[in-house]
DNA sequence: TTGATAACCGTATCAGCGTACGGTAAAAAC
DNA sequence: GTTTTTACCGTACGCTGATACGGTTATCAA
């Protein structure tokens, strides 16, 4: 076998040059030499990783939603294993959505600038569906799960609250983007008082639907 | 003078062009020749009308803008002249922004696109901040007003209530557009369904703002 | 009638894009 | 060393887009 390298790891860097473009220039910007040049490499080198202008973008995209997903269940996971109050563990994951620093607001224009795109890309779309309908599982299952545990009312139906509380994450996220684009920013003081403003809305949200104390297990230590 | 003609008429028949090219085709498939094309008139005159494509684009979206903005407004203004209910005017300006028949998600489509479009373009982000704004104002009064006349708890923040219950609208939006894409949708059972679905959320949601019956007025007679 | 001005058209121009393709270098197999 | 396969490069090609521009027609003032 002949001159070998690491499959993976080209593709990767690829998709994190297409993020950069996008997040620092937009979608419209994203050209294949550009991208090229972002990471490094030539034309022809990304047209072997990728056979198409379009097999590029869903490869970057299918990353970034991959990431995304991981965060919010490895910290849901994480926090089960400790034994933390639910409700607080939602309000974690909630504000990990929130394009609260500028890593999240990078994060945030690539993801909406997909989903402007997806609007007349079949591909991108199923992927972004795909995306929101597991977020949406996990939040019905923490709800579920809270049950349990006496943090939520027996009688409440986990759906509707499931699509309650990531419908003002998403929203939230857009206002936060909105807002913190156009002024006051730049220090983070204005960037921390969003930030303390947001935590209050979810946390209201939350009351509403974690209404009892967890009674079967004591929070963690630390 | 020379030969005249309806200057704003003109330029709303390019807008509506270029609005019915990215329902159909996305914002990317609108170039200056095809929304001269679709507007039925030559390339030059659309140049004539708009210096740039840029111009004509920042003006479609003004323009649809607008045309929701005031659709909102309109609601409000005649609910509260008929007296009526606050929250339940507030039910239907939230339900006005759900695509849930196809003309909104047309509308919905746009928007999107715009807004995905906004993040590096800043005179696109602008006039999207603005009408985010001046709805979640007008939230913020109805729930003000709401305390008048008893519906809302006098010791209730107006803001957050108004961040809130335009996050979820929003939120909401976009669910709705992501799940009836798919697969469901087609005979309008499957939309019914969600709009019922999409109704007790937002029920529930201002159900925990409007806690208090309107006892001042009395509900209008038809 | 006759300019003058604005509405309107069609095309030329030029840049930038995605992609095809031929070529080179390197590493594994023998 | 030779061969073979793959990683990788640079460029040429075809196309499409925005914009520039010169020309034509219709209307109003004089």
């Amino acid at each position: 076998m002949p001159r070998t390298a690491d499959h993976d790891q080209r593709r990767r860097q690829i998709a994190d040059a297409v993020c950069a473009l996008i997040s620092d220039h937009g979608l419209d910007a994203v050209t294949v030499a550009r991208t090229a040049a972002a990471a490094g490499m030539s034309v022809g080198l990304v047209q072997h990783y990728f056979r198409t202008k379009d097999d590029m973008l869903l490869h970057a995209f299918t990353t970034v939603s991959a990431r995304i997903r991981d965060r919010a269940e490895g910290h849901i996971r994480q926090g089960t294993e400790h034994r933390r109050p639910i409700a607080r563990v939602m309000a974690e994951v909630m504000a990990e959505f929130l394009p609260l620093d500028e890593e999240r607001r990078a994060e945030y224009r690539v993801a909406l600038a997909f989903a402007g795109r997806a609007l007349d890309a079949p591909a991108l779309a199923e992927v972004d569906a795909e995306t929101a309908r597991r977020l949406r599982r996990d939040v019905a299952r923490a709800v579920h799960n809270g049950k349990e545990c006496g943090e939520v009312d027996p009688d409440l139906d986990p759906w509707p609250a499931a699509v309650r509380l990531t419908a003002v994450t998403e929203g939230l996220a857009m206002q936060v983007y909105r807002d913190g684009a156009g002024g006051a920013e730049g220090g983070g003081a204005g960037g921390e008082a969003a930030a303390a403003h947001c935590a209050s809305v979810i946390e209201a949200e939350l009351a509403s639907v974690f209404t009892g104390e967890c009674r079967q297990y004591a929070d963690a230590p630390s």
